[in-house]
DNA sequence: GACCAAATCCGACTTTAGTCAGGGAAACCC
DNA sequence: GGGTTTCCCTGACTAAAGTCGGATTTGGTC
């Protein structure tokens, strides 16, 4: 019985715990809770105490930060069969940031101590579980050399051309012009006028509901390029002296 | 023996393996590398191979995302104890980013196999991880919040008030305004101005080798306070509405 | 002490990003 | 089907960040 335990069935679906067996899993659907959100729902808060480990069974969310003044930033985007508020999860603190359903949703909550308890038990659900975790630290590296080195222009060619799918990029209801600029870092009027601009230079074609890519090497070159010509790396004093030495 | 290991005495010095008996420290430091490097040496590069886990014995690293321009942003800075290269080892890809040695630095690396083993065998190192990559993603979620919501001299005000240690900040040889700039996300000609701005404010006082606050509130009401007075949170259409049932 | 390289400092200028005010077109809801 | 809301679009303006040239100081070396 335990074995076609409803949850179970969903929950095997999700590969961040494809590697437990039914039995696992059906006792973690024992921990759990099933929860649904309108669109425009708050699923988490930031400051609030970790509320479990989330996971999306139907729908996509958002975390965000948003700033004193009403701006927000997009961390990232969840859709079904992935997993959410692991950081408050295993760090053990408040939640970081804010999650948002952009569309209504379906989500299940695991409690924090649950997973922590398997996790000691499964090598294997350690390993996921900390791929993950890299998996985050490497999304959030890339956010973070977007902001800090490249211009809006730059991101939203790199966008485009990592969400495309055979050169066009079809867009969810939600995937509007405000959602893409906080995406990337920016307001939308700006975001827009970055959309004109390859729209001028036939780099793209925006429509209703997909924006088709017509230039993918175009593209491309607006996220490269920018190296100085000389390729003098920098003005880094750059030694290369490293000793090794084996253990005395 | 194996207790009185010399490497087993540093590794038992590193937070991050204090859950492990003398047993395995020495087992760790069968699979370590002792390496030196001299002030501006490269100790990883980004895009090769993961090389290990990468503990700091003595000296300070940082780690860096580097534009084709040549410009900088400064990443995490690593010192004594401390450990680095987690994510390669832990995610299986090459390096995500270019470490180098802020000055003279002493620094073990450890085969990524022998520490995904160790993980298997131990719970407690597990969990460790988890919270160690977890604590990795916090970081870099308030820096993304910083490069995207804050301005220049927020950002720094921030900075500041975090590192001072009862109203002085005291810099290491290292920690030019080069290094700061690159640390909040801008160039050195802007902190400095940024730094001045403060100054004639009379908020602080650059000296030598530190800085003093003289006006921690001053420095709080540039971080917080911009806020729109209305209070009225934001345009978002929030709707509280969730349901929350038990599993059938 | 004299030199050199790096770091700091400064003002003027350019570029990029963000803001504002408004008009028009879909989509959505009775 | 009519009205309303939300997007989308657009140009002009403002503010922030970045760039440049060069003066000045500092630290370290010989």
């Amino acid at each position: 019985m335990t074995d076609n335990h409803p949850v179970a069935h969903i929950l095997s679906a999700v590969p961040y715990l494809a590697e437990l067996d039914a039995a696992t899993l059906a006792s973690i659907g024992r921990a759990a809770v099933r929860q649904k959100h309108d669109a425009g729902a708050m699923v988490f808060l930031e400051g609030e105490p970790c509320a479990g480990l989330c996971i999306v069974e139907q729908g996509w969310l958002k975390a965000v930060k948003i700033s004193p003044a009403g701006r927000e930033q997009v961390l990232r985007v969840v859709g079904p069969g992935e997993v959410c508020n692991e950081i408050s999860v295993f760090a053990g603190t408040p939640n970081p940031a804010t999650v948002m359903a952009l569309e209504a949703a379906v989500v299940w909550t695991i409690r924090r101590d649950a997973i922590l308890g398997l996790m000691d038990d499964s090598p294997s659900l350690a390993r996921t579980i900390t791929r993950n975790l890299a998996g985050r630290v490497l999304n959030l590296l890339t956010l973070v050399e977007d902001l800090s080195l490249r211009t809006v222009e730059e991101r939203l060619a790199r966008l485009l051309l990592q969400r495309a799918d055979e050169g066009t990029l079809h867009r969810r209801r939600w995937a509007t012009q405000t959602e893409m600029a906080a995406r990337i870092g920016t307001v939308p009027d700006v975001l827009n006028r970055a959309l004109r601009d390859l729209v001028k230079e036939g780099l793209i074609r925006v429509e209703r509901h997909q924006i088709q890519i017509l230039d993918p090497q175009g593209l491309e070159a607006k996220v490269l390029d920018k190296e100085q010509l000389g390729g003098s790396v920098t003005a880094l004093p750059v030694n290369h002296h490293s000793k090794r030495e084996v253990i005395p």
